[in-house]
DNA sequence: AATGTTTTGCAACCCCGTTGCATTTGGTTA
DNA sequence: TAACCAAATGCAACGGGGTTGCAAAACATT
């Protein structure tokens, strides 16, 4: 559990009980996370507030991405990149399963796109629903 | 503005003011609307609840659909396709411009995704951040 | 015009996310 | 280690967005 800490002193933040403890959230899971399922995980050990702000400045510092989903909740994601070198792609696509919820972050890149003449892209989201490879047998 | 009842009786829906009324804002608009828009342009002329009820009844008719935002705010958008013939595609791409807020349907489609094995789609969003033709000059 | 069905408006409610402020915790220096 | 300052937390309260139940009104049909 050193590399909890380390994550952290890169992003030049303060180490505290929440932050370790949401972190650490997100590296045992394989998918995305919503609030609300942390809230659910840390019991009443963090206040509501704590998890809302602590996501935030996650995502401030690139640590997580956010992921819009098409039944408009935000969730969560901290990608391998983020983990090993604390430095951010966000040029993958995302799959949100209708069955069981879960979001992934998949490997394909998101493809290039064709804009009309005078707009510019700053980002890109990709989101496909469907059935995960659990979900489908 | 015949062809207003005329979409309405095609989905088998009674014809009132309000549907009347938002439906004709997404036909005079060229961007999406969101719930707020309609409230705005209708000033006091129905409730909230009829706007979002509307809303949903048209989704579930596929006379609009929806737009997932990154900014996790839902947007709704009439194209081409079911003004003309009443049916829906949703393989196209949304844009929306940072700065004016507007949300665009481009023309282009949506590329094909490759997805790991086992998993299938339903559904696939494709939202693009940025400038807009009217905010680059 | 009369009937039954659908839609609307109103009130109340819940959930999500934010803000302000006092208290606690973490980091730093002596 | 003690003391200090800065930063993060918890609490309470608030606001917006969206939903639900039910009575009144509007719609479609005969």
């Amino acid at each position: 559990m050193a590399g909890i800490s380390d994550i952290l002193k890169r992003n030049q933040l303060s180490i505290t009980d929440s932050r370790k403890k949401i972190l650490d959230y997100f590296l045992q899971s394989d998918g995305a996370l919503a609030h609300a399922d942390i809230e659910k995980m840390s019991g009443d050990k963090f206040d509501r507030v704590t998890i809302y702000r602590t996501l935030q400045t996650f995502v401030e510092k690139g640590i997580i991405h956010t992921i819009p989903t098409s039944d408009n909740s935000v969730k969560y994601a901290l990608c391998k990149d983020e983990c090993v070198a604390g430095h951010h792609h966000d040029d993958h696509i995302h799959f949100l399963c209708d069955d069981c919820g879960t979001t992934y972050c998949l490997e394909s890149n998101v493809p290039p796109v064709q804009l009309p003449i005078g707009f510019s892209a700053s980002r890109t989201d990709v989101v496909v629903s469907g059935k995960c490879g659990k979900c489908s047998n």
